[in-house]
DNA sequence: TTGTCAATCACCCAAAAGGGGGAATATGGG
DNA sequence: CCCATATTCCCCCTTTTGGGTGATTGACAA
């Protein structure tokens, strides 16, 4: 039977071209294409396929975030995630909030063939940088940071000085002091300028 | 007579599905395809095309300063832009530096057939979001800097104080210092935190 | 109930960054 | 040769950050 795949990714080149090439394919049929999460939302709820082709660094939402979110509503969803990012803190985090596959962009299109078939079967995908990626650092923590401590991780980044985040927030400098500390520790950042380093990489904020 | 293109980007999976796509057109024909820039300098030896579909992200360097280097080795060839990058300053860079277009990967492919067709003939071609942006900030300057500049940045967003950044380039911490402020001026920032943050839009390191 | 953790605030002191000046040398293009 | 720019170094002083070591509340889960 053929497998449905929905495809969300803001590269409409890439959506079009891979489409075409999907659907040529045979076994497999691309069902629907979305250019952000917002139309995927209800596109979904309208038709549901068997396997959701998921970017990350989308207009308006983050992908790891909506791999949760959207996991929580159709359990039976496949999702594989097909992105440029590669970091092993964002993989790791797809992958726990329900992602099933996860393959890079600089990767052939067979391996995407290759996931969506292991995915639909409920096997997890990784494709072969991830998988070395993350066997190598599989005793490496994830980072997951509060929402308060994003917030503040962006105000830092946008210059605001420790200060100016109280007022900010209607807190106390010692509060904003304190979630500094616990952001570099986190993140393990030896000061402010890595740290808003490590909150770009590992798409933090 | 028909256009020969060349493809430089490292995310195998469009180069692939846009070449199947490109070459079907009939007027335009994709003669080569590279996944990084040092392939790409052997191969323009070799076989020179029309049009160079170029990618700013590469594994092995940056395209904006690729624009430069390969446009003084041939002036004729035709450079295209495509990329995710919608910053001023990356995007004006390019321009400056010998590129003829600039499209986004988030155009429709019909965008590319456009632009590879007006660049061919030796006429500019901009994507709608690049063109207005270039309007909108016509009067902003392009940030450039120095080789030095660019150095230090890196350090300082890896984590480095002045006085470490002083030994690892055998300088007073004075003069690093100096830089610093510089940094700051020139990419107008309030901050180290804000200097990495835009250092990272800009791409400048 | 107990324990963990997010979120809040506190004090002390050292280190680093920021902001204002200024200046010398070299280098490369017009 | 002149000018702009890159690169280098200097002094003053204020503000911000970083490191240590706490405490309290409330929520949520085992």
């Amino acid at each position: 039977m053929e497998i449905r795949v929905a495809i969300v990714d803001d590269h409409k080149m890439l959506v079009e071209s891979l489409s075409k090439l999907i659907n040529d394919s045979g076994t497999t049929r691309i069902t629907a294409a979305y250019y952000d999460l917002q139309s995927c939302r209800l596109g979904l709820s309208n038709a549901l396929p068997d396997v959701l082709l998921l970017d990350i660094g989308l207009p308006d939402g983050d992908g790891v975030d909506f791999c949760a979110e959207i996991i929580k509503i159709y359990p039976t969803l496949k999702i594989l995630i097909l992105t440029s990012y590669k970091e092993f803190n964002i993989a790791k985090r797809a992958l726990h909030n329900g992602a099933l596959g996860y393959i890079l962009k600089n990767s052939m299109s067979e391996e995407v063939f290759a996931g969506i078939k292991s995915v639909s079967k409920g096997e997890q995908f990784l494709c072969e940088e991830i998988d070395i990626l993350l066997k190598n650092k599989k005793n490496e923590d994830i980072v997951w940071l509060s929402n308060r401590e994003k917030e503040i991780l962006l105000y830092i980044a946008d210059g605001y000085t420790t200060k100016e985040i109280a007022n900010l927030i209607f807190r106390d400098s010692e509060t904003v002091k304190s979630y500094r500390k616990h952001l570099l520790i986190k993140l393990n950042a030896k000061n402010t300028a890595e740290l808003v380093k490590k909150g770009y990489e590992m798409k933090l904020m």
